[in-house]
DNA sequence: TTAATATTCTACTAGTTTGGTAGAATTAGT
DNA sequence: ACTAATTCTACCAAACTAGTAGAATATTAA
């Protein structure tokens, strides 16, 4: 299950993505039902993970930096929870050796928990920002 | 990730189902490299739902009360884990409306999960304890 | 019948993660 | 200068994780 916070996350950016254009916290807050202060902290996340870009002062807010089409959830995903694979010995971008493992090149849970992790990751990053967003 | 706690249970059973017959705690722990006293309960929990049966006493142990091939991933992951989907609202067992949607029947995001899940759940169903187990 | 060895059961615990909040500092438009 | 926004650091309660402790019970073998 995906944490509050990477839900959160994904919804500000589906939001900004269907606005196209500066948008304060507050709005995204009111409209996504998330606890402003800890929406703050979400956008000062992606802020510097270069997904959007903010405005500051009193007629500042947060936008887009990258076209909602170039964001998708396996991204996110890495992101805000961490590998895909369910097994870190499974893992692509977050690849670590399991201590309890025999052999790794003969285990069958790794071979088999790979798959689980393709199949998702491919299910993932089909699934960008923009084909999230409401156009009308 | 699945927790220590799922990734023992299946390493548990597929031992149990590559000795095919009363195995003791300890000889699992040894083999698996499972701290006793944590695989104790995890076996306790796998007994009650009816994958392992137990027998007591000096000469006891634990087996596999079903055929390993009719235990899958889908079904471990459910026991250990919670819901296949990535948000409750896209569970098939364990749904749950999310309380912060607009409107349940068009919300993108759900749809869009809907099919992580589906494929997910399609990856896992297809791996069972007998597919994991090393038959010589 | 008693010692040995196994499962069973309940409760506890340290550490980490989650889902936030508080409050002050900074920045920019009017 | 005032107002309203972002930025930054620190904090916190509750839940979850990964176990451990210890006693009770069941069974076998001597």
């Amino acid at each position: 299950m995906l944490t509050q916070k990477g839900k959160y996350a994904i919804k500000a950016l589906v939001y900004l993505a269907e606005r196209g254009s500066l948008v304060k916290t507050q709005d995204i807050a009111d409209y996504a039902r998330i606890p402003k202060k800890f929406l703050e902290t979400i956008l000062l996340e992606l802020k510097r993970h270069g997904l959007v870009s903010s405005v500051q002062g009193a007629t500042g807010g947060y936008i887009l930096a990258k076209s909602p089409g170039e964001i998708n959830l396996a991204e996110m995903y890495r992101l805000f929870e961490g590998p895909i694979a369910l097994i870190s010995c499974a893992a692509e971008k977050f690849y670590a050796p399991c201590v309890d493992c025999h052999d790794v090149n003969t285990c069958t849970l790794r071979i088999a928990m790979r798959q689980v992790r393709d199949q998702t990751y491919e299910a993932l990053e089909a699934i960008t920002i923009n084909s999230l967003a409401r156009k009308e």
